[in-house]
DNA sequence: CCAAGACATCGACAGTTGTCAATGTCTTAG
DNA sequence: CTAAGACATTGACAACTGTCGATGTCTTGG
């Protein structure tokens, strides 16, 4: 259950309404990338990184995995739609997306 | 990422300090449960069952899958902690269990 | 232009997941 | 006791996932 996000705005508590099919996956599709430790932690480093922003650089060695399952990690989350990834010279810098992180939570409100 | 959840309570919110593996391993069993559409509309019309249970018997028609999917992903629910389930005679009755999806929404506050 | 370095992509592989048909285990009606 | 029915479990299979080493693509310092 991963994939591109569609851009709509979801969706409504679970307890109050019936999630339709498309709700459904639209939120299953966030829940997936937060199903894994090495993901809900490199969120945890990026949203928790002084700046607001963290370098691709400094979450290789705390994760404790190789470059390229870092770099695949985050481009689930990216892909997710959870952080967003910006370019800067030679370093690739992420930060949170605020607004579908409280997507997801608001669903389990 | 499946498996049966432990008891202790888990975890600050993701953006104030940096989830520990023990924590992140906790989290991602419980996302990863929500990671299915049908797991998902499963916990909703459980949810928004109007006596606060909903029975199976009632469960499989509207997930539109066979029944031994659908009690497939009721166990998925209820060992990742986010459903309670109790068999009142020949039928399964299930309940959200708040405090656990509570706390998947505090990790994402 | 060249070398070094940061990051992404590829290819491969073992492990996991979602699904269903078939079957098993209970519980109750008669 | 027996039959019917609700639900769980099993076995099988294709699809997907996490991981890594090797390699590719940029960007910058010299």
């Amino acid at each position: 259950m991963v994939g591109k996000r569609s851009t709509t705005t979801c969706c409504a508590p679970l307890r109050e309404t019936v999630l339709n099919h498309a709700g459904a996956s639209e939120l299953a599709m966030g829940f997936a990338a937060l199903a894994d430790p090495a993901r809900l932690r490199l969120l945890s480093l990026i949203a928790t990184a002084p700046a607001g922003e963290a370098c691709a650089c400094d979450l290789v060695t705390p994760i404790g995995k190789s470059q390229p399952t870092v770099s695949h990690h985050l481009k689930i989350l990216t892909d997710a739609g959870l952080i967003h990834r910006e370019k800067r010279g030679v370093w690739a810098w992420y930060r949170p997306n605020t607004e579908r992180i409280e997507e997801l939570r608001t669903a389990l409100g």
